[in-house]
DNA sequence: TTTGGTGCAAAACCTTTGCATTAGG
DNA sequence: CCTAATGCAAAGGTTTTGCACCAAA
């Protein structure tokens, strides 16, 4: 699926939008929409946690931001490169490192044209225990 | 992750998870608790969807089945081989095909022992329009 | 001014937990 | 009998929605 809607993308630029933008920037790590809600407010930009969450969802739609829901069912959103790419996170400290697999992209295509499935899209994470986590 | 526990399996077979096991047997369908507690009910086989919901969990946690998150964050379960493989869904109908690719998991030792990463696990799921769903 | 954006409170959802009751072994 | 399992009701946690107010353009 790459993607389909012109997305109609947001018509104004607040203070509360930009603020979002801004904290996202600075993050490497997959960040929950309430976490980025407390850092906001920490970082004393307040906004509220449903306009967060329209953030958010309008930056995804944008394609502006990656979204992943963990095993327990939370979604957590991250700045990216546009491009198709996937992650390796570490479970304990949450540090995401990028990852380009064409060999994926190819064998995923391979898999679904071999069973007659077309329009293919894929969600693939690695999840483990970074150098500095394992050691201990 | 290859699992781990011993499982400390179930006690006792009841009706109720004797109910649920048969049902996900005649399911070849990612569904979820609310749905299988619906099709129980449907069925004339009542089980509260607590029970449902532990029951599940036990399967879960005895590798007896398979639990995919969605992209909203529900939880579906399948019945499956234990083994590790992968699932290539169609997104309109459903319908599911198992995929045993061990060319992935070689890939992602691979590049998580390159980034120093350890004890990895991951998650791949692959999703498109099935030979029935895209000839409309 | 116009209309999209904001945010509080409340609702909607899915899932888990507390606890008294039931029933498998 | 003994204790795991059940199921209702209630709690928990995340995300969405209704609506009056605010502010970008």
């Amino acid at each position: 699926m790459s993607s389909d809607a012109p997305a109609t993308g947001p018509q104004r630029q607040t203070r509360q939008r930009t603020a979002v933008q801004s904290v996202l920037e600075g993050r490497d790590e997959f960040t929950s929409a309430q976490d980025l809600h407390d850092l906001l407010r920490r970082q004393g930009t307040a906004v509220g946690l449903t306009t967060v969450y329209r953030s958010l969802q309008a930056l995804a739609d944008a394609g502006q931001v990656d979204v992943l829901v963990t095993a327990e069912g939370q979604t957590l959103y991250r700045r990216c490169s546009s491009e198709h790419h996937h992650h390796l996170v570490c479970r304990t400290c949450g540090r995401t490192i990028e990852i380009a697999g064409p060999a994926v992209e190819t064998w995923a295509d391979a898999i679904a044209r071999e069973h007659g499935f077309s329009d293919i899209s894929h969600t693939l994470e690695l999840f483990g225990s970074c150098p500095a986590c394992s050691s201990g």
